[in-house]
RNA sequence: GCGCCCAUAGCUCAGCUGGAUAGAGCGUCGGCCUCCGGAGCCGAAGGUCAGAGGUUCGAAUCCUCUUGGGCGCGCCA
């Protein structure tokens, strides 16, 4: 049950009933309407502002409004007081009852509980991470693969049909320098002896097992071939092999994706999907042969002015035409990623996520571009910046140099802390803001640390269930006695106040799905921990709080019933960031 | 030069797509462990929401400008 949802639909048909006996227009359109829950309790339990947002269409006072809502409202069984206050807001404050209920359908629910319809089971694509098969996943990629992961998650969560998609970049020129990169490791592997790394190739030792591999599978015979002979073998295996590490990587962090989609594959078979994109948008005038004026201020060495093919991007929103082929007539990069996102509209997607790092926010608007042109404005494309981390160590930027090979590496990072605190603190930050994440005190187990602190609430909550057994040898913490129990027994005010943040996390999801913003989710969690801990020290001081009475079994019922709901929703919620809700902490 | 992002308490950040008296954590100061886990709880101090206009019943939130930071700027990916 979802309380807020219960009190939109009584004010709905209090509208009605108002139209119906001509106190209100009857044409009166009903939209934008708020319910949400007070920020002062002395405003009661959820207010709405139905009467000033409907006040100008309606040619009345908004207090006018709300006091005939309020009338019709105080026969509703479930209010205990409805009140016009300030501008004209209706503030409604529901019977205990209401708020107990809460409990009682949580248990019933389990981990359905907060799911939500918003989605309608409509297709959706999240694409993200994506990194180029280059190299193992250093800590700047980190945080968009957390982000993109919880993201799918909460969709799903919300009722989405969600495909996680990772797009491979195997064609263009840094995969052949890897190809090159591998090959002088092969040759390494077979006793020679290769001194520096060129400039310009990849110096990492990482590469030192792929040239092993190529040694193993090829023997000597790619020694003394020209380039062209040994490459296009050598770069499959060495981007096999990156592939490889990458889903290790990823694995390290409980990242999984549905589909990796190969740039390549798109020019591989019979049919050329981006020859086939681009004739597509050439049918609807959008491509053209033109040249670009040379970008002022940016310094750009020899600027060749040449004529190109260029995609009209302009018509929808982009700030100049872009450039699909090359001067050497092989696809630009943007080309394939429109023949790309064309495959992903093919794909009967109408709903197309893409979470980027912040190097690639230039990219957002021919993107956005290409898609409303692809789709003629019927998908829908959001792009999720993530902004960068800043690595630190006790409060000191830790260097990192790709060129000496000494950048961080993803998995170094999850070794050091550990995958829960990395996860958590990756979201507890808004997406678009710079994030700072200390090493030193990622691992500090205190309430510096929301991970903990979220972990904790629930680490206590199974402790009660523990202790239970030794005062009620009998009663099953998960059992229907605790699922049917009492709930009217829980009238503390901290009680209460636990349970209304419960209530919350429903309107939660849906919010934070609807905004593509999973951060939300381990905000209200700390919240949600932190009424709990309230509770709980609630009965350090007053012993008739605590949650096992050993003299009242009825009582302890309902307060099992509580902490049962209680870590239902902080598992659900944490499952959703992708973080693991312990039973106990040591 | 242009585009995008950011600016909220001493510090790090929320602020539920425009709601009522702007909230947390850290830090500072003061309290709470004979019993369910003190990795916790309770309280106090701390604000020109960068600045100036505008939109309206109502702005930290939307629009314009200014200032100060970050990222990016034909054929790289």
């Amino acid at each position: 049950m979802n309380v807020f949802a219960h009190v939109e639909e009584r004010i709905k048909s209090a509208l009605a009933a108002l139209q119906a006996r001509g106190e209100l227009p009857a044409d009166l359109a009903i939209g934008g309407i708020d319910v949400e829950p007070t920020r002062d309790p002395a405003h009661g339990d959820v207010a709405s502002n139905v009467a000033m947002v409907l006040a100008k269409a309606a040619r009345a006072k908004p207090r006018e409004i709300a006091d005939k809502l309020a009338a019709e409202l105080r026969s509703e069984a479930t209010f205990i007081k409805v009140a016009v206050a300030g501008p004209g807001f209706l503030n409604v404050t529901l019977a205990p009852s209401m708020w107990q209920g809460v409990v009682t359908s949580i248990l019933k629910e389990g981990d359905a509980y907060g799911r939500s319809t918003l989605g309608r089971g409509e297709p959706i694509n999240v694409e993200y991470v994506s990194a180029n098969p280059t190299g193992p996943m250093h800590v700047g990629h980190c945080r968009g693969a957390v982000f993109g992961d919880a993201l799918a998650n909460l969709l799903a969560f919300a009722g989405y049909d969600v495909t996680r998609e990772y797009y491979i970049n195997d064609a263009g020129a840094q995969v052949d320098v890897l190809a090159r990169s591998a090959y002088l490791r092969y040759r390494e592997a077979l006793g020679e002896d290769i001194g520096e790394i060129p400039e310009g190739l990849y110096p990492g030792d990482y590469l030192k097992p792929v040239g092993q591999g190529l040694a193993m599978a090829f023997g000597r015979s790619l020694l003394g071939k020209p380039e062209a002979e040994w490459l296009p073998d050598v770069r499959q295996v060495a981007i096999g092999d990156m592939l490889v590490q990458i889903r290790e990587d990823l694995a390290a962090l409980n990242i999984r994706h549905d589909v990796f989609f190969s740039e390549r594959s798109l020019t591989n078979g019979n049919r050329d999907e981006v020859a086939v994109t681009i004739d597509e948008l050439r049918a609807k005038g959008l491509v053209y042969e033109g040249r670009l004026e040379k970008p002022k201020g940016h310094d750009v060495d020899e600027w060749e002015d040449r004529e190109q093919t260029l995609f009209k991007a302009t018509e929808f929103g982009d700030d100049v035409d872009r450039a699909l082929l090359k001067s050497d007539g092989s696809y630009t990069y943007f080309a394939s990623d429109m023949a790309y996102h064309h495959n992903k509209l093919a794909r009967g997607f109408k709903h197309l996520i893409n979470v980027f790092g912040a190097d690639h926010s230039g990219y957002i608007k021919r993107m956005k571009a290409a898609v409303a042109a692809l789709s003629d404005g019927k998908a829908d494309l959001d792009i999720k910046v993530c902004q960068l981390v800043r690595l630190l160590r006790a409060g000191e930027p830790v260097k990192m140099s790709k060129r000496a090979g000494t950048f961080v590496t993803l998995r170094e990072v999850v070794d050091e802390v550990g995958r829960d605190p990395v996860r958590f603190m990756m979201l507890y930050r808004k997406n678009d803001a710079t994030l700072d994440f200390d090493l030193a005190k990622v691992i500090e187990q205190s309430k510096d640390n929301a991970v903990f602190y979220v972990q904790y609430a629930h680490a206590r909550a199974q402790s009660v269930f523990r202790n239970v057994r030794e005062t009620f040898s009998d009663l099953d913490v998960m059992g229907v006695e605790v699922a049917a129990a009492d709930v009217s027994m829980l009238t503390d005010p901290s009680e209460l106040d636990l349970v209304k943040r419960l209530a919350l996390f429903p309107r939660l999801v849906e919010g934070a799905a609807a905004a593509h913003e999973p951060h939300r989710l381990a905000f209200y969690l700390n919240d949600l921990a932190a009424s709990f801990h309230s509770l709980w020290s609630r009965g350090n001081e007053s012993p008739h709080l605590r949650f096992i009475q050993p003299s009242d079994r009825k009582v302890t019922t309902a307060r099992l019933a509580l902490m049962r709901s209680c870590a239902q929703v902080v598992t659900s919620g944490l499952g959703i960031l992708g973080v693991h809700a312990p039973s106990e902490m040591r």
